[in-house]
DNA sequence: TGAAATACTTCATCTGTCGTAGTACGACAA
DNA sequence: TTGTCGTACTACGACAGATGAAGTATTTCA
């Protein structure tokens, strides 16, 4: 049974981080350039936000860490890297049920 | 410019009230019956956070407070009715607005 | 050589929400 | 008349996600 929480887009943050390390593992910056490219500039997550939302979401278990380089050789910076797991995985689905019920409560509130 | 506040939902229980106010002046007890019907039971706002979001909103100055007994004759137990105002109005619009906006970013990272 | 971009970390603070609890009145039934 | 249910709140403390401010360090490129 899906539940409306009342903090959604305060807890969406991490459904779209989620959403992005679906495709792959990749680390903060990277995901936050996505997070702006993908809404075309209309939402820019916070530095603090989004570290803040891997620590979390590292601690339930929802995704992995790996510390790597730019290359295979071992050149350049290295960076935390995240991988999401299979409870990452649920977790996103449930999130995305519940977004459509929220949806649909909110807007019974709403006029356009 | 609408921007994308990052508390929605935690933010989103002041523009249902309002929305309940655009109509009529109301109370708290009765405006937490009308959110549960018109979401068919599905949104079932806290008291606690109803009656915080009256007191941050009369201070915001969206909304007014006034006493009135239940009929016209003084009759019945005395409520605490909230009326709209045009701040309120003004900041129910933003909201609206917002919503759409956050709508659209936030449905990029859903799968349905 | 130095600025800009990259890639973070730490820490303190804010604020909406929520849990728990309690108060008080009226209506209605047993 | 006693008790329960519905109505109509208030008080208080705690939580957790988001944020602002600041700092660090490396790499890239002009």
């Amino acid at each position: 049974m899906v539940e409306i929480s009342s903090d959604v887009i305060r807890g969406y943050n991490d459904t779209m981080i989620l959403s992005i390390l679906l495709q792959e593992p990749s680390y903060g910056y990277e995901i936050s350039k996505q997070i702006k490219t993908i809404t075309d500039g209309k939402y820019v997550i916070k530095e603090t936000t989004l570290y803040s939302a891997f620590t979390r979401m590292e601690k339930n278990g929802y995704i992995e860490s790996f510390v790597a380089s730019q290359d295979l050789e071992g050149n350049g910076k290295k960076r935390t890297y995240y991988r999401i797991t299979d409870a990452g995985r649920d977790f996103y689905k449930d999130k995305c049920e519940e977004w459509e019920l929220t949806k649909d409560v909110v807007e019974k509130f709403i006029s356009k």
